[in-house]
DNA sequence: GGGGAGATATAGATGGAGTCTATGATAAAC
DNA sequence: GTTTATCATAGACTCCATCTATATCTCCCC
């Protein structure tokens, strides 16, 4: 390892192999031709044998400079692509976008820009990650994503979350329960129907939990789902009253197949964000969708 | 190809991909920290592309450097094969010797010098190029062959000669013409027996040709052959006297089987001659080869 | 054969890229 | 809190790649 050979010198020795001439091998590099002689030299010093015939017309590889050739043109080669690939991934013609974050905002939040995204840089492979909460984070640190679209607040040191619009929860019903349309209720009113809310390990879950309990009651769902689809098809059918994220259904509020239950209280907003790892930086292409986001 | 990237640069990224660590890449490069660390931020400027993560633990590639690493590693796999490779070629470990001249030098004259090199450098391959020496010297023109041996005087400044051992053409005879042994013969009375002579476009041929020429005679041989075995065959048989290079009968003679006819004049001497072009320089495999024959 | 046009080689000067030292900043380990 | 890693930064220095100028050689043409 004493004698490691200069890598740069080989790209001299690619050009004048290739050009057959140090003359114009130094041309492309946009250097002197002594340089180039000089370079090559060095190569041929340090092997302890000549690579070039050198003749008045220019110069052709020996034997021995045959060889080393045909394992240089290939590594050059490889290296040209290397450069092109980098380009490629700089201007966004190449490269992936790993996205963690639940079903719902994929759908009811991210989807128009996805799509505007994928329109702009079609080369940039798309992969959704769906998961919870801290399994999104997780993700995040283990560098399975490049970020993650989540409900506020994120508190984690290692996070840089950016914040996103603002969502509103709030319990909704269908035609079975039309009688309470324009009616406000009470907490304690409303826990008279039957609720339909998230399974118990979704943050938006823990939320309306904490709030009643707040007021000091304890709810209790008669239907548990897994989706927010499933909370809207439920409320539909009239199985009970679902709490539901407003902005996911504004589909069904507007042609009235379910309608807001009004509260004597109000129920906080919650805000959604994209996390990405505080101090790693981002891929080109994570970085120019994240400034996509408003 | 303004900004053509220092190759030098990737050596010190692959490093320190492989190592992980800034630090560790320095000592294997011999330079110091500050260096490698200043080497891979020039590689992120020129790309606009960051290539990898730090942390307090070292580094660890980004995507896009994962990308960049997956073809750098192939590249400076090649690079090390080459170098290798260099190395052996270098050391006669490995390598080729191309060698042009007539079957009767190889056999009688080059044999035993191939037999210790071929044995001291096993892995060097060994081509014998048979060719007479107009073809040989094409064949050395074209760099087709690294060296030729053949029958000297050579004229030609493109090419360099070294002089090899002396030989000596004389007229030979066997059983069937016992009642010659010892007695001085004259040409006029040589001419009277039949000749065996190599085929009229030998080197040999013309020689003998020339000199019975300047004495004022015109040889007519009886039977022309293509080798020198032949010659030796017939003249064993009884068939006619040959005129064949002494050296390569050693053991004709030693048996007795034939002896050689002794003329009231003296033959010319020929000398052997290993010829290389000039102002080109030799493989390894060749200069080693070349400094054997003496 | 002389001279011009092309090639590469050589010598010596020069400047800047790469390297160093010293130090800062940060995170983890103890 | 202290220590010990890590990488980053700043500024000085130095060595080596490069340059200019010239030599040398070969071919080719007049």
């Amino acid at each position: 390892m004493e004698s490691m050979i200069n890598h740069e010198l080989y790209k001299v020795f690619y050009l004048a192999a290739k050009t057959g001439s140090l003359t114009q091998a130094a041309k492309a590099l946009y250097i002197t031709q002594p340089s180039v002689s000089h370079a090559i030299k060095q190569l041929e010093d340090s092997f302890g044998i000549t690579l070039f015939y050198r003749n008045s017309k220019g110069v052709a590889l020996t034997q021995e400079g045959a060889i080393l050739y045909s394992y240089i043109e290939q590594s050059n080669i490889l290296i040209s692509l290397a450069e092109k690939k980098m380009a490629e991934l700089k201007n966004l013609e190449a490269g992936e976008l790993k996205i963690g974050g639940s079903d719902s905002l994929f759908k009811h939040y991210l989807l128009p820009y996805l799509e505007k995204y994928h329109k702009q840089y079609p080369f940039i492979g798309l992969s959704l990650i769906h998961g919870t909460t801290p399994e999104v984070i997780t993700y995040l640190k283990e560098g399975r994503i490049d970020l993650g679209v989540v409900r506020l607040p994120i508190v984690d040191p290692q996070l840089e979350v950016k914040e996103g619009i603002e969502l509103q929860d709030c319990f909704v019903a269908g035609a079975h329960f039309a009688e309470l349309k324009g009616k406000v209720l009470t907490l304690e009113q409303l826990m008279e129907y039957p609720i339909i809310l998230f399974s118990r390990n979704s943050r938006a879950r823990m939320a309306i939990t904490e709030l009643f309990h707040d007021y000091g009651y304890d709810i209790k769902p008669e239907i548990e789902v897994g989706s927010v689809d499933l909370l809207i098809e439920f409320a539909k059918k009239g199985l009970g009253i679902s709490y539901v994220t407003r902005e996911f259904l504004s589909k069904e509020l507007d042609e009235g197949t379910l309608f807001e239950i009004q509260l004597d209280v109000h129920l906080p907003p919650s805000r959604v964000g994209v996390m990405t790892m505080r101090n790693v930086p981002l891929s080109s292409a994570a970085k120019t969708f994240v400034e996509y986001i408003r």
